[in-house]
DNA sequence: ATTAGCACTCAAGTCACTCGAGTGCTAACA
DNA sequence: TGTTAGCACTCGAGTGACTTGAGTGCTAAT
């Protein structure tokens, strides 16, 4: 479909432009010397380029850049697969190095990631549906305040403070929290809500009084229902992009960041492998000129989570995507490491 | 010191200022009729008030807008002590309501500050300098790794997920968190440090063998530094305003609420009242055009938290100062009920 | 097939000009 | 003596003409 010289020409333009930020002119990528013909000659190659949609012109004298299609074009085939970034061993370093916890490792991964690249990087923990509950416990703290601690054997901790109620006496309590820790033991987050409805509730009926009041109060207290967790670092590196001169551009970008749900729900999709979105091709609003870049890692086998970037279209596509190829591995390795073995 | 009308004056200025973001002319203020004056009065007035620094223009032939000394003294004697804002009875109603935990309610009021007025809201937990140990805990999940959670008396939860060393056996960690419990309990957590030091360590040693390589890991599991949790709502509400016209200005803006040290040093010192900032009055460099709120809440005698709010020189000081400090004495008043009564 | 040459386009910058909101000052007025 | 009308002046903001330069598209020669 394209000749060799094609490629070539969309190849130096793309590259030249993600540095630049500048459209290149066909005399520019002449004088450089990678191809060995005059202006005129690729100025004819760019206008076929042009007519296929790779490139575009910002206005009809200007140079060209590439279009979405031509990143793609570029992402997709004119990109070695760039050698394992050196830098990705400092993560590796770092998680081998002993003491760091789950959170902190992945807190200080994402911001290596942004601080490597200028972008902004958001990393999704691991999906908890698999997780199976480790251990109930609810800590006094006065007559009237308790602790619920809810204990999952990823080490996952989530805590709510709450009122005991007068309608609920301690040794009431005491014995429900029994009652739940016996039947809730083992069972995946994700189901507790249902078992707790099924066999719980009846359960509990038969030995404490007051039951109906007790119940929902209970359920509100241990049933959770937080999806995963973010780790986003580096928001306002976005500033530092030209392309985002324009306020109204970074007030959609920021809304955007501050609603979570959309963020887990951009991120979620992707499992296999590393995923290079452009432009359009998302399908969220806020994010349509931009470019997201995700790659898995695992925990252990049902324990996936989503590292990602976001820039500008104009993205270092073949420093990031080696960048994330490599911080992927690494940390799918060493947190199986970490969670398996002594150092 | 300045005459009845230059007051006036000086009020109509800030209000139209503060209202619509245009330098104020006299024409305007005459025609308003709040003064019943001619321009060329007004004009006389103004240029007196320019003169005494309490007013500036733009550039030689514009209206007149407030200086920094304008701001503070309208804040200091030309808002009326508002009744108190109903939107606080949102907040009260909230935790009055019930369900909520501590977290819960501060996120929320954050919220809806950030919401109402359309700055960027941040409540600074209380300082758990006076909180004091109330239970410490290792869960196992696995031969080598455990979780250790530490509860304070007023409901905070710290955890941290550690890999047990090969070289601690499973029955010297149960000794060593029974030591720990005993002699740590009622600690304050400021302290804990010091104490895990003196008394704990000689403790240890008699009981435990391979003293050396255990204390430093176990005080590294629980001795924790975390002074005050941060609660930031409302962001990119300061995008909304028209002097955050310019990328460079939102850059800095954006670094600085990145680093929660920064934040935390801004808000800690003030404990007696609500407190105007405006502008250069402040010491970091990144909020020298941007005024700062803040107001003091109280959790228990020692548990004193913040919230402020951050916005531009031009704010709606009557409005929000009212609005803190309901919410202040509400935030104060339902906690103690939560903490101590039933509702 | 390639290239040199040339007319053409357009963004961006500069300059001169106008408009209008607003000021400062002076002189007249109550 | 305090107030006001009047008027010349200032300056930002907007507009339109003009220039410059980087870049294109097309044609004709190699």
């Amino acid at each position: 479909m394209l000749t060799e010289r094609q490629l070539l020409i969309l190849q130096v333009i793309t590259d030249e432009f993600i540095e630049t930020a500048h459209p290149v002119g066909s005399r520019a990528i002449s004088k450089k010397g990678t191809i060995p013909y005059s202006a005129a000659t690729i100025r004819n190659e760019m206008a076929d380029l042009e007519e296929m949609g790779f490139l575009e012109k910002t206005h009809s004298s200007s140079g060209r850049i590439p279009s979405e299609l031509g990143y793609r074009y570029y992402v997709d085939h004119l990109i070695a697969p760039n050698p394992l970034h050196k830098e990705v061993n400092i993560i590796k370093s770092i998680i081998e190095d002993g003491f760091y916890e789950f959170e902190q490792i992945v807190q200080m991964s994402a911001e290596l990631l942004s601080e490597l690249t200028n972008y902004t990087s958001i990393i999704l923990g691991p999906e908890l549906m698999e997780t199976k509950l480790k251990q109930l416990q609810i800590v006094t703290l006065s007559p009237q305040t308790a602790v619920a601690i809810l204990i999952t054997d990823t080490g996952h901790v989530e805590h709510r403070s709450f009122k005991v109620p007068s309608t609920i006496n301690p040794s009431d309590l005491e014995k429900m929290v029994n009652i739940l820790n016996e039947r809730l033991k083992g069972v995946p987050i994700i189901h507790m809500d249902e078992i707790f409805h099924n066999e719980v509730a009846q359960l509990m009926k038969l030995y404490i009084r007051d039951y109906d009041n007790s119940y929902a109060y209970l359920k509100d207290i241990f049933v959770y229902d937080h999806p995963v967790k973010l780790y986003i670092s580096g928001k306002s590196n976005i500033l530092m992009q030209p392309e985002f001169n324009d306020v109204g551009k970074i007030r959609t970008f920021f809304t955007m960041m501050e609603d979570e749900d959309e963020i887990i729900n951009l991120l979620k999709n992707s499992h296999h492998g590393i995923k290079v979105t452009i432009g359009n091709e998302n399908k969220v609003e806020a994010i349509k000129d931009l470019s997201l870049i995700t790659a898995p890692y695992q925990l252990t086998n049902d324990q996936i989570g989503t590292i990602a970037l976001i820039g500008p279209t104009r993205m270092e596509y073949r420093k990031v995507i080696s960048l994330l190829n490599g911080l992927s591995k690494e940390m799918t390795n060493a947190l199986y490491k970490w969670s398996q073995y002594d150092e």
